[in-house]
DNA sequence: TATCTAAAAGATAATCATTCCTATTTAAGA
DNA sequence: TCTTAAATAGGAATGATTATCTTTTAGATA
């Protein structure tokens, strides 16, 4: 994991810093999506001399060269996302959960009917669900 | 428009203030899914006394009693909506421009397929797709 | 129509996540 | 090992949003 990681770093002509590596191995370990907050608490524990301004520039440009994904939320709070597979989110309304949705076959059946059904004025590049609902107990 | 808007104000019990019908025609007319401060300036330019305090806790208001939505964005900005039936929405890759999007065909073909195909531990309320692509010039 | 009251708005201060700035450090190629 | 551009630390600045407190007002009631 964090091998991948530094392969991919230096695919993108990025330095491999213990920071980074730092950061990417939070967001992994942390589960369900954490905020930029999530991660400089986290980061905290082990790695206290990091700060927070490289936490907010280290995210930005692990996006940029995507190695993370932002997740879209109802809150204006960015969370992250270190699963970079074409992949769906569901949303729970009663907590801030996010997890990660897989459907190959919902892929198909979406990117078949769009292959047909044109939009007008607008290319099609990449489609996503939002799917809201509540996990049970 | 401004009739719906009032009549529905009072459906949930909350004042019909020149604020609020300021701030909801701001939405309706400046399209293309305001934010908070679009609103504030386009509101300034005819109600010059409207604070600033007023229109987000306005845009909170309404939004928690459903007059209005928020649009998830990249950027960590809130964005309004005041179309209220179920509906997409198309985000530019090049631009900051999101249309809506509506299509009943597809809604019902991605609700018969969650019909039968269930997710595990997870109850679906609503599903929303973000379509990101290019627009044509 | 005048009165009343809770809700809403105004004004401004406070907050807090994020960005910016600059000196210092460091990864990694020569 | 040396060199240098890239990255980081630390702290100040920013700016959108929220909170607070006072004043105003929508709308119910008499």
């Amino acid at each position: 994991m964090a091998h991948f990681f530094r392969e991919k770093l230096k695919e993108k002509g990025l330095k491999v810093t213990p920071q980074r590596v730092a950061i990417y191995e939070a967001i992994v370990n942390l589960k369900n999506h954490p905020t930029a907050e999530n991660v400089i608490e986290y980061i905290k524990l082990n790695h206290p001399n990091i700060s927070v301004g490289t936490v907010y520039k280290v995210l930005d440009s692990l996006v940029e060269n995507e190695l993370l994904k932002k997740v879209k939320t109802e809150k204006d709070i960015m969370r992250y996302d270190a699963v970079l597979s074409n992949h769906h989110h569901l949303y729970c309304i009663e907590t801030e959960r996010i997890e990660d949705y897989e459907d190959e076959n919902l892929n198909e059946m979406i990117s078949n009917y769009f292959k047909n059904k044109k939009i007008k004025n607008f290319k099609v590049q990449d489609i996503k669900l939002q799917i809201t609902g509540k996990f049970n107990k």
